[in-house]
DNA sequence: GCGTATTGTGAGACAATTTCATAATATTCA
DNA sequence: TGAATATTATGAAATTGTCTCACAATACGC
């Protein structure tokens, strides 16, 4: 006994036709073909599926609960037949985004809810948990986006930049620091520095000023959110190093302040990378245009 | 594009065995078969399924839809399967009586009670609505069983006897007629007679005693329910022929009184109809065999 | 890198499905 | 009822699709 779609198609499109000729007129097929497949499954099933004492045929109660059945799994596949059609022409896809930056969340939301307005049929998911082996994931097609400040040279993935910016100093207005126009490595000798739970290797100022330089703060605190990383500092419970995106809608009605890094200030560079036969779809592009532009707008004040 | 069930089991054992080859192995099919559907079926879809970068190789994002829908739908198939191998053995199927005798409800409800518990699998229901038409439903499939007192000759229907029984006439204890031994026809034409509501010619007193007497009840009230009947027997309100199975349990503790029709009193016998290939079935064996012996017990007496 | 495991490909064998022609059977209408 | 019509069934041949075999190509592990 093994069915196969063809057969719920078949009971199907008898039963609408009212009969095994008509039936075969609409699956242009010959009236023929149509009485030899159900001669087949009914041997298969072993079971008469239609009665024959009259002419034209119906279901007999066996071929019954086979329409049942096909008439909730075809629309299912037809379902899915549509979904690939979708993804063949661009309209539909998966979108699903891994971010090695932490802060990258502040941005990117707002870029994905008008993402998902223009394109409502593609699957947009941000995943967490793989900060780490984010590039492989995206070779294996776990993800299909990796947002990250680091590129590599990497077969099959492109990297696409999406815009500048510079990772600045944060303390409350009461904090020594504040006083000073620029901040150094040296500084941080003496703060408490709140940053995200990752690996500092993952921390721009680790990255980019600290480690080069071999200083340890004097403390470090590990914080989820940024909101709550700048309530700390506000409250002046200690300093910490956050995108100047970061900052901008929020500086006015905040105690606190920014200041650069360095006296020239450090600017670093955030890349989409994605799979290049992907980087050129339609709503991929898309997306790449929307997070080059979006997160330098000015932003609504936030309540 | 056009999937089979086939393309639905072959992703899902890819994925399941993790790798084209071991689910080659599980299949009992050539790994180079496997391979040439993947590929039919990718040309097909004209979507990539599968993550070929990778040894073994692993689904893509659609392919993992196509594996939800495999695993949405392929149980359900087997479903159906096993349904039809229970069919085949006899174990399941269908069992929608037709009753032309609208007082058979009484007998009909315990009896089926009963068969339910030994044949679990088996689809039973009573179709109301239908006691006109009821053997051409019967031919045509729409109904298993009809139950009947007017056996015809008729092409691959099976009549089988269950048992007889005598309609009596039932009226309260303070009716004239009470004061009777047996009532004849002509006792009808000053009473008001209470009948469900069908046609005379399926009416037991009707078809035996007054259509043949040519006598017109003073008026007739039509009623749907045995018990309410009953009820307004009892309250002389009326008066009404039952069959005697009806009677027995409620005789009791009630102020009516039985008396046979004519002086030797009306025999009539009950039949089920069946199409003459499911009369040896199993469980309709079962059924006929309950609805022979059952309603014929002594049943406990109702609160 | 090299051996191993895994997947891909082309040609031919094999199996299943479809068509064609026609028979069988039910239904309709005179 | 019987002829005309509509519908389904059947067998053989043609067609199409699927599988196997043998081997090439490609990824993986040590």
């Amino acid at each position: 006994m093994y069915f196969e779609l063809r057969h719920l198609r078949t009971i199907k499109a008898i039963n609408d036709a009212g009969g095994l000729a008509r039936a075969a007129d609409q699956m242009n097929i010959t009236q023929s073909a149509l009485s030899h497949q159900v001669k087949g499954l009914e041997d298969q099933a072993g079971v008469e599926l239609f009665v024959r004492r009259t002419k034209p045929l119906r279901l007999s109660a066996a071929g019954m609960r086979f329409l049942k059945l096909a008439e909730r799994v075809l629309p299912e596949v037809e379902a899915l037949e549509e979904d690939f059609r979708n993804l063949r022409q661009g309209r539909s896809g998966r979108l699903h985004i891994a971010i090695e930056c932490h802060a990258c969340f502040e941005w990117l939301f707002p870029v994905l809810e008008q993402f998902r307005r223009a394109w409502p049929d593609v699957d947009v998911d941000i995943r967490p948990g793989l900060a780490f082996d984010a590039l492989p994931a995206l070779q294996r097609e776990d993800v299909d986006v990796v947002v990250s400040s680091d590129p590599e040279s990497l077969d099959g993935i492109d990297f696409s930049a999406l815009f500048d910016y510079e990772p600045v100093f944060v303390a409350s207005s009461q904090h020594p620091l504040a006083a000073k126009d620029f901040v150094v490595a040296d500084d941080f000798r003496d703060v408490t520095l709140i940053t995200y739970p990752v690996d500092r290797s993952r921390l721009d100022v680790f990255a980019e000023l600290l480690l080069p330089a071999k200083v340890e703060p004097r403390a470090i605190r590990q914080v989820e959110l940024t909101a709550v990383i700048l309530l700390l500092v506000a409250s002046n419970r200690g300093v910490a190093v956050l995108p100047d995106w970061v900052l901008r809608d929020v500086k006015l009605d905040s105690d606190y302040v920014t200041r650069p890094l360095t006296k020239k200030g450090i600017t670093r560079r955030l890349y989409a990378a994605t799979r290049d036969k992907d980087t050129s779809q339609p709503f991929m592009a898309y997306l790449l245009r929307l997070a080059r532009t979006e997160p330098l707008k000015p932003r609504r004040m936030s309540a």
